[in-house]
DNA sequence: GTGGTCTAGACCACA
DNA sequence: GTGGTCTAGACCACA
């Protein structure tokens, strides 16, 4: 279900918390599912229970799931994140057309770009 | 002329080299020009000379300045330079894309939410 | 394994990316093998580790090696790096021959030479 | 007559005394022909007098050139340039073919190369 | 423990 | 004076 990229030059523990937050984007983890527990994650993914523990306690900060002491964590309410998620890529989307029009490339190229991406990738 | 921004959390020599080519780029540097020496930089931004030094060798290493020995750093000719960085911001909306496509987000938001930006921002 | 020439004019992280590189080629190291930590390697060749980090870095760059944080530096895929070494030769070759042009030197005599090395050194 | 090339990684020295070599092997300057003079050879190329006086140290140590005190430099015989040079371009072809025969390059496969190049380049 | 960045300061080749 | 390399040692993020 979840697997780590090596090549990828984020740290571990950011993969994690991407990876979950889109499994839960998607479906494959419903609210209030239990997630694995951070020895039987660690172990399957032959990483360090430090790092799972560092992923859950941010996935917990931004409220993605929630902890239920002794018992384990599980996924919190949806509601939230996909508006949070559509929020996070306007923004991006802010920075780079701030980029493109100080390097002078025009509204028409870059919806031009766009919509090549959008057809073909 | 160049500030370090020591909120942000890139390390001093990555913003070093970005600040560079942004100044070559609005044409504050021009080809051939000679760059401060690595000291006199150092002691004005009271940085330490080798990582003022390491930004110089990435720049050189890019192709966006070149070294002559004992004699100082020197601006490249930026033809290269202007289309690398379309190329580059052409990656960038590229990677924004899939991410919206994959979050559901449609051809048509994405490109208002680029026109807004471009009108008001 | 590794050993610094210091009568070698070339400074020492140049010649530990050659000698790693030359490891690799030779099969002495294997990909997704683990290189010595950073801290060891120059305990062990009582070299500061900050230049060994700096070759790391340079074979980081050049695709020779990956780095996993907090874990430490691997054998990358060789494929390409058989090739671009028989490239570099190929351009070693050229680069000789047209010397060898401009000084009448003949095709001939360049051709006796390669084989005269080829069958004793 | 002689033209640096910034762009070279060498030291301008060094570039100097190739040049000048050349120069004397294509007969441009001749046996007992007087050199431009330090001063107005390094203001016609602005170039600080002492790479000149580097240059020209370095070519009468390889016996290229000789020194009449309070006149100047001239060129010497040229007999054993032609052979010296030959002997270095021989040697730089060993250095190649040894690095060629460890990277499992054929004979036959650097021959055709030479070959190509003599041709074509 | 592992790599990444940075400072302080030395020494060298080159101009 | 100019850049290039290196040592010694600190501090940080990550695992």
């Amino acid at each position: 279900m979840i697997t780590i990229d090596y090549s990828d030059r984020r740290p571990i523990y950011e993969q994690l918390v991407d990876k979950i937050k889109n499994l839960i984007l998607i479906g494959l983890l419903k609210p209030d599912e239990q997630l694995p527990s951070v020895r039987i994650l660690a172990t399957e993914l032959s990483i360090n229970p430090n790092t799972i523990q560092r992923a859950y306690a941010e996935l917990e900060r931004q409220g993605v799931i929630y902890v239920v002491k002794g018992r384990g964590n599980y996924v919190a309410q949806t509601t939230n994140l996909l508006a949070q998620h559509k929020e996070e890529i306007k923004g991006k989307i802010e920075a780079i057309v701030e980029e493109a029009k100080k390097a002078n490339v025009t509204k028409e190229e870059v919806i031009e770009e766009v919509t090549k991406c959008y057809d073909k990738c």
